[in-house]
DNA sequence: ATTTTTCTTTATAAAATCTTTACAAATTTT
DNA sequence: AAAATTTGTAAAGATTTTATAAAGAAAAAT
């Protein structure tokens, strides 16, 4: 599972390390933008999980910002304000932010409410897939498709397809793949590797004489694609 | 469109009274529940589009009374409490809670954050009946149908049925399930688990020898339909 | 207090997967 | 082109994992 990416606007450069050190403590990857307009750029380039906004930005106000961002972006935006009025929290709510939290605010609820708000964000089917070809890998299901047909791999078998794929392109040495997937130990046995390379291009190859998928690179390894 | 249900799990006969002329000032239908006991049984008799429960009730802890709640219940539970230390927030909003207020709360913010939380139950996913061919799993109800005719099933059963239906397609690893249903350390029961498949299957499987619904994939878990 | 139900544990059978061997086929080197 | 090396395939044996029954323990219901 890689990292929630999370987005915080803020101008105060003291809050923004602040808030980069607790989160990125917390195994979030964290982006940052100083200014408004800086920070519905980031959020569009690069769609983050959640965005932290602070409401007093020098450029626009926080408000028009929200607004903006919820013209398209639908995931989990939390404000942070030193507003702690009813009209600001109002406001905000009311033009779709997901949570509000007046500052000074206090760290291990703001990542209770930071994790509440990504929960909700995960629909059933974001799940993990890498495609190829006819081949979908479905890393969260685990499950494997040829020609949107589901393929019954043994464990082994679909973790050597993952080490395979996640590398498309690139040639992987016996060595690599035995300690990836057997672990330390086994790196000569080479002949396990044989075996599984033929019995996965059994089932994922259309013509297994003639494989597309997974290539042999005599005397170095496998690429897969 | 009519009006939104809300249901107030709340002992103080004051604060109940206050919430309920608010909220039926403001276009709510509102159900009153004075203990957690009866505030569970008309949510489930009756599933309102969110709760309002408070943490201090006298017959059992707020965050048990959340936690039984999210076994079942998927649209917002708003936490109201005079409690304002991070220990409670952070154990609510972790224990699934949509959002936590401290009293005395401001009305209008109250009403905002109502109106922020029913508007994110329209999103998917809050669905208390799970249909998968010829089985249905009523959480609500915690009944389970197949063909049409009502299968008992003990609460361990329900209990793992529903975490594998609920994860549909995807494998389930024998650790997570454990950890899930049994709690920490049970995570290397493993037998537990194939025995209470096996019953599983007899009771929902058409042909329990050529397993449809409860797959195993050997070696690491299992998967549903 | 007794019966019934559910859960835990043990034993064993069955199935699936992995490892190993043997040899054929393909590729590379000489 | 022949020899040497590497790779692919099939199949047998070994091991691991899973399924099922059934008995004892614990909990719940009567």
């Amino acid at each position: 599972m890689s990292k929630a990416e999370i987005l915080i606007i803020d101008d105060e450069p003291q809050i923004r390390k602040l808030l980069e050190i607790t989160l990125e403590s917390n195994d979030f990857k964290v982006w940052l933008a100083e200014t408004g307009k800086e920070g519905v750029i980031m959020a569009a380039n690069h769609p983050p999980e959640l965005i932290l906004l602070d409401l007093g930005l020098p450029d626009k106000s926080g408000h028009e910002i929200l607004k903006e961002l919820r013209t398209w972006y639908n995931k989990s935006i939390i404000i942070l304000s030193v507003q702690n009025n009813e009209t600001d929290i109002v406001q905000a709510l009311d033009n779709g932010a997901t949570d509000y939290l007046a500052k000074p605010f206090r760290n291990a609820e703001l990542l209770a409410r930071i994790r509440s708000a990504i929960r909700r964000n995960q629909t059933p089917n974001n799940n993990n897939v890498i495609n190829c070809d006819d081949v979908e890998i479905d890393l969260t299901a685990r499950t494997v498709k040829k020609n949107n047909e589901l393929i019954k791999l043994t464990s082994t078998e679909f973790n050597l397809l993952v080490l395979l794929a996640k590398n498309e392109g690139r040639v992987l040495t016996h060595h690599f793949i035995l300690k990836e997937i057997w672990g330390v130990g086994y790196q000569t046995e080479t002949q396990y590797l044989r075996v599984f390379i033929g019995t996965l291009r059994k089932k994922i190859e259309t013509n297994h004489n003639q494989p597309k998928h997974i290539v042999t690179e005599s005397g170095v390894g496998y690429r897969f694609c």
